[in-house]
DNA sequence: TGCTTGACATAAT
DNA sequence: CATTATGCCAAGC
């Protein structure tokens, strides 16, 4: 059987956004869709939470700097990493609001 | 093969 | 600025 060529050749779109999450400069944050923008998925903004949430916690990627729209960390289903998130953006400089959101006026990457 | 769910975004109200 | 409704696309079942 000679092995035809028809793999997918699915360059893991999640790499992709792996690699846009990575771009991330510290100290900033990045909306779903502006990272599914950058790393040409674009309206892929679901996919990028996604992405994110198979992403194991060894990981080198700054997920915790990737939010949602309304400058929050996006609320999920189960896990105590939104607590971390926080947490992590805090080390980083980054100043919450009372309502635990993020001032993308002055926080948002800007490319 | 088709329906349901999901770490979202945007526009309208 | 909050809430509601709709759109988009991929993965899971």
């Amino acid at each position: 059987m000679p092995l035809s060529d028809s793999r997918p050749p699915t360059p893991d779109s999640r790499t992709r956004i792996y690699a846009v999450v990575k771009r991330i400069p510290r100290g900033r944050v990045a909306t779903y869709g502006q990272v599914a923008t950058l790393a040409g998925l674009d309206g892929h903004a679901r996919q990028v939470g996604y992405a994110l949430h198979d992403l194991p916690p060894r990981s080198n990627v700054p997920w915790h700097r990737v939010i949602n729209a309304r400058g929050e960390i996006s609320p999920r289903s189960a896990g105590d990493s939104h607590e971390l998130q926080r947490m992590l953006l805090e080390g980083e400089g980054v100043d919450f609001s009372l309502d635990g959101r993020v001032e993308l006026k002055k926080y948002r990457w800007k490319r």
